[in-house]
This record gives C-alpha cells, structure tokens and sequence, in this order.
DNA sequence: TGGGCCACCATGGGCGTCAATGGGAACCAG
DNA sequence: CTGGTTCCCATTGACGCCCATGGTGGCCCA
C-alpha cells in the first residue's frame, strides 16, 4: 500500500513517546522518508505529517495564488512559519512535543488517521467527534 | 458470476474471526482483488466492502473539489480517516474489528448481503428490520 | 428415485512472529 | 552536575499463518 489509511488510536508512553502505526511506517519506508515534517491542518484541530517534499507541493500551491490574498498569506504563515521538522526512533516512534499537544489537545493517547498522502494526529475524542459530524453532513447531502 | 448478491449470515469465533461467504470469496478472486477496501456506510449502520478500485473513485471525487478546501478536507477524513485496509486469511476469514462493531453493533454474528459492487456486513437483527421496512414500503407503494 | 460417497465450506484452535509498550542506561547540552 | 533525549533491550499481547474437524449439500451410481 502506498497511501495512509485508516486510523488507529495508540498510547503515550511516560517519556511523551508514541508509537506510530506500522502500516503507516510502511508507508514511510517505501517513499525512503526518513524525515517528517509536520504543520497544523487548516481546518481541523489535528497536526498533520508527511515526507519533506509536501513542502514543494505546498509552495506550488501558494505561487498559483494571489500572494497577497489573505488565504495565500495564511497558508504561507502556517506551513513555513508553523512547520516543524520531527524523526522517528529505532523502534518508529515520535516525541509528542507542545506544538503537537497545545494544537490538538492530546493528552494521554493519540488518534492516527490517513489522510491519503499525509497522516494526522488526533485528539481521540475529537477525532470522533468530528468525523461523526462529517458523516451526518453527508447523510444530510445524499 | 462477477457480483455480490444474496445474504448469509455466519458466526463469529472465538477470535473474532468470520468466514466471508464463499460465493462472495469467489467474485473478489475472479477480481484478482486481494486487499479489501472497508468503509461505513453513508446511510445504514453498516460497513462495506469492495477491492480497492472504489478509493480510487472516492478520490477522484474528492480530487475534483478544492484540495484545501473544508469540504475536501472533511470528505478525505470519511474516505481516508474513517476507511480500513482489511485482508482475508487463508481461510477466507476476517477479523471483526471495533471499527466493524462499534458501528455496526455486532456481536456474535455476521450477516453478509452483496450489493452488487461491493458487500455489507450488517448486524443480523438490523438487517432484517431494515429489509423488511423496505419491503414494505415497496408493496404500499405498488 | 433412493442411498451413499465425496468435496467443499464453515468453524475451531495451535503456534510463531511482530508490533506496541515499558524501562534502563548511555549521551549530550546547558 | 542535571534534565532531557536518544539508543537499546525486554515483555506481552495481538495477529497472521497453518492444520484439523465436522457438517452439509451435491453428485453419482445402483
């Protein structure tokens, strides 16, 4: 498999580590990315993480903006000044730092979801929370 | 025969295992699918399943929205974030997960009705009440 | 047409492997 | 010297892979 999918709710152990999920790290392995960079979701309280070269797409992305609109500006603000670079152990796991913990409100356990070509972490009940509310919505529409 | 059709309804084991029904074994070999491709349904509480292909579509569908849009956003949190790579054992047997009972209400047993292009594992109880509301609200309408 | 044989499928369980987790100890920086 | 990391090793519990069994339905033959 060459996307992140699913998710999967792991423990935080006494030294603020987490285990990410080994299908994810599969993932990882197969792009032969060895360094994560992770920023804050634009419209979810989760932070997101992915190889390095998401910051090409990023830049692309914002260069087919208006550079002066406000959108443009707010994504260049968090992806550059927001973005963190972060490694995983020997045994695949990252250090939950503050700028994962005050962004997503994770205490104790976090909530890894796949979100195709980047994964995120979660607050476990506010991932719940959110995408039973994404389902409703659709319930809704369809 | 290339589609899932009918219903079955098999027990699970101790494990938490259940025994795909054969015929429906038979159409995802045919298929060369190996991976299954699970998802909750947008309407009923339950989880469906199909080869991979179908994320495919759900791509597109989200890949022709604004990739950085809210919608989009939500929707990949449904397709990618709430989806499950499965596969079978040797035995043509799944593992019935959280993900499966928590929505589903599963317990014990499984009952399996193909919906043509993919299948659904359903609580048996709920899919007997669902099919027989539906039927009637077929014959009051004829 | 009835009986029996056989194949296949649903089910049960053993066992090895690996991932998730916990903790010790070396290492670095302030 | 001390707190925070990083590297390594240990544990255990879940999962994947394999083989065994039994029941049922289909098929063949008398």
């Amino acid at each position: 498999m060459n996307r992140f999918l699913s998710n999967a709710t792991n423990r935080i152990d006494a030294k603020g580590r987490v285990s990410v999920p080994s299908t994810f790290r599969a993932v990882l392995a197969q792009a032969a990315v060895s360094e994560l960079y992770a920023w804050q979701d634009f419209v979810f309280p989760a932070v997101s993480m992915a190889g390095p070269e998401v910051l090409d797409r990023f830049e692309r992305m914002i260069g087919s903006q208006d550079p002066f609109s406000a959108e443009a500006n707010k994504m260049s603000l968090l992806i550059h000044g927001g973005g963190v670079f972060m490694k995983l152990d020997g045994e695949g796991r990252l250090l939950v730092t503050d700028f994962i913990r005050d962004f997503t409100g994770i205490t104790d356990r976090v909530t890894f979801a796949g979100r195709g070509d980047h994964f995120q972490l979660w607050e476990p009940a506010a991932f719940e929370e959110m995408q039973s509310r994404a389902r409703k919505e659709r319930t809704a529409i369809s």
